[in-house]
RNA sequence: GCCGACUUAGCUCAAUCGGUAGAGCAACUGAAUCGUAAUCAGUAGGUUGCGGGUUCAAUUCCUGUAGUCGGCACCA
């Protein structure tokens, strides 16, 4: 496939690349909007890239369209590509340019902007401003679908218009096409807020936007997950504490949070004086560390917190468990010496590999490095740390980007990205250097001339959110979790309820003292019935009881997915299902 | 918060031009007692998110509002 480029060479790409898609995607979008102007004769046009699987245009439209217009477009696309417009491009001075395009404010705002030479790429009546590359002519693309429409703000701020964003994806053969529409019928299947419902996992009420109720199977689920989160919290010598919900304004105040935040957090006015619902954990963990003096050999103190944190996100935000209001950070504070950091830090990447492995998870990091101006702290601590940062990640053997510049005012951070079942990203553990709070609280510990230093504190979350983290878990495994967490491990099922029923109710005991979570289904429906439920609800183990398991003292199970029954002794299949316990076992 | 769409039984969805709401599953009752993904029959279930308007008549049209969904902005 050839394609022209900005310089106006002509390469060759192979159409299998990822490069050579986007291009095409791109290509898509120029068509999309050519169709646009035969259309709508008013619209001017934005931007239109390609993007990950896809394409976009921003239009503003004299008339606001709606999603049922899109066919009528598509269409109108089709048979522009069956014209096979050649795809030429020119090259202007920014006076022609402004010339061609002195109807669109858009595009004239964007060759303001322009440094480099400006190029268009015209087909048929069509000019676009763009810098490439494109197909050579418009008769490649043939299987394509416009996906949606939304709004967007012209140049991403919310201070400008709000053009219409229409969204749809290009592939260079039928086969392709459809396998991406129905990779992406097959995401919406594991969609957490689905699978939420058909598991009973948690709910979401009208009267409290944001705020998770948790039912009692994604209770079990929670539980097993803090479980280990607490087992975790041991082996790495952490202490676990538990500060107020509400605090004083005045502590937010000292915090900066009140500056900064005070939009987003929940106030009450008790007695006269001013109280917010913690939107974070610091300040609270910051008094805990105070409420006591600490020697240089007290450090580092690891300070671990489940806490149930509250913040008014906009409505626009709330997403399921992914932006709640009311969330549950598995926080921790590190307060150490300046020698202990490096440690501390390779510490916490093996602690993080540790927690996600477990769960099988895919995730990649982010380094953020100090900001060029506004940042606070010495210099030297900012690379120094920014560097084992980097290092950690690179020996972490994980992909990784670096955001230059993109760090908070008071020290570098690590975020830890993971994706959900559509292919969205998501924050969810964080490591992030804090040279601000421990001055702002005057912070201390004495050191082995008796002096008081300031000590480094670190904020970390793993999970990040607790309801983030579960959502994610929940589309990850598809709803059909690993023993370890599954709501209900085993199902018994007797064949008949006359005759089986009390070696069924024994093992039910059995597998129940043992602390198993173990149901026992003791309705009169056909086995075939009663099965299938069990497979619905996605349950590990599935045993049948008939005469065959009575009479031999054995149990006959079949795993969650898989079609072949297996019958073993009732002590294996204890030892099996323990061992998958205790293994975490996928 | 902004743009657009949506909201009907516990769940998933129907209802033509505005004519007074229907199905499957689940629940309940009864019969059937059955060996690996749906046994049969019956019963009950609704102020169509909520408020206002137009109309002889509103699930349907208009309007306000709440929530949800897809994006955007936000996520120090």
């Amino acid at each position: 496939m050839k394609v022209q480029q900005h310089d106006g060479s002509i390469i060759e790409m192979d159409k299998a690349s990822k490069e050579a898609l986007e291009v095409l995607n791109h290509s898509t979008a120029h068509l999309l909007a050519q169709a646009i102007k035969q259309l709508y004769k008013d619209a001017l046009f934005g931007f239109g890239p390609a993007i990950e699987n896809g394409f976009y245009y921003d239009i503003d439209f004299k008339e606001p369209i709606s999603e049922n217009d899109l066919a009528l477009i598509e269409k109108k696309m089709h048979e522009l590509a069956n014209k096979d417009f050649k795809i030429i491009r020119q090259q202007l001075t920014k006076e022609e340019a402004k010339e061609v395009f002195k109807d669109n404010p858009y595009k004239l705002e964007l060759i303001e902007g322009i440094e480099e030479d400006i190029t268009t790429f015209t087909q048929g009546d069509f000019v676009d401003l763009c810098r490439g590359p494109h197909i050579m002519s418009t008769g490649l693309i043939k299987h394509f679908k416009l996906t949606s429409i939304a709004g967007a703000y012209w140049r991403g701020d919310s201070k400008n218009k709000q053009l219409c964003r229409i969204y749809g994806t290009s592939w260079f053969t039928a086969e392709d096409l459809n396998n991406y529409l129905n990779l992406i019928e097959e995401r919406k299947k594991r969609d957490h807020r689905l699978l939420g419902k058909q598991l009973d996992l948690f709910m979401i009420s009208e009267y409290g936007p944001g705020f998770p109720f948790w039912l009692p199977n994604g209770m079990i689920l929670r539980e097993q997950i803090e479980q280990y989160w607490k087992q975790q919290h041991f082996k790495y010598h952490y202490v676990i504490v538990k500060t107020p919900t509400m605090l004083s304004k005045e502590l937010w105040e000292i915090s900066g949070h009140w500056d900064h935040y005070k939009d987003n957090m929940y106030t009450t006015v008790i007695d006269e004086k001013e109280f917010a619902i913690k939107p974070m954990n610091c300040p609270g963990g910051i008094l805990v560390y105070k409420n006591s003096l600490h020697s240089y050999k007290d450090l580092p103190i690891r300070m671990a917190e489940l806490g149930h944190v509250h913040r008014h996100e906009a409505s626009g935000a709330l997403n399921g468990l992914f932006r709640v209001r009311a969330f549950t950070q598995d926080d921790a504070h590190i307060f150490c010496r300046e020698d202990q950091l490096v440690d501390e830090i390779k510490e916490l990447l093996k602690f993080y590999e540790e927690m996600y492995s477990v769960f099988g998870l895919d995730y990649y990091i982010v380094l953020s490095t100090r900001p060029e101006e506004g940042y606070i702290g010495d210099i030297e601590i900012w690379n120094k740390s920014e560097a084992i940062l980097k290092e950690a990640c690179q020996k972490s053997g994980h992909e990784f980007k670096i955001n230059p510049g993109d760090g908070a005012f008071y020290g570098p951070k690590l975020d830890f990205k993971l994706k959900d079942s559509m292919g969205r990203i998501w924050q969810c553990g964080t490591i992030q250097l804090d040279m601000n709070l421990p001055e702002r609280f005057d912070c201390f510990y004495i050191d082995s001339n008796g002096e008081k230093v300031r000590p480094i504190m670190l904020h970390r979350a793993c999970l990040g959110s607790i309801e983030r983290f579960m959502g994610i878990i929940i589309e990850h495994f598809g709803g059909a979790f690993p023993v370890w967490l599954a709501p209900v491990q085993i199902n018994i099922l007797p064949v008949n309820n006359e005759f089986h029923l009390e070696y069924a109710t024994k093992l039910y005991e059995n597998f129940r003292n043992l602390g198993l979570r173990v149901e026992l289904d003791t309705s009169n429906d056909k086995l075939g019935y009663r099965l299938r439920n069990s497979q619905i609800r996605k349950i590990p183990y599935t045993i049948v009881i008939g005469d065959n398991e009575r009479d031999n003292g054995t149990v006959t199970y079949r795993k969650f997915g898989q079609k072949e029954q297996i019958t073993v002794s009732v002590e294996e299949f204890i030892n099996l299902v323990q061992e998958q316990i205790k293994t975490k076992a996928r």
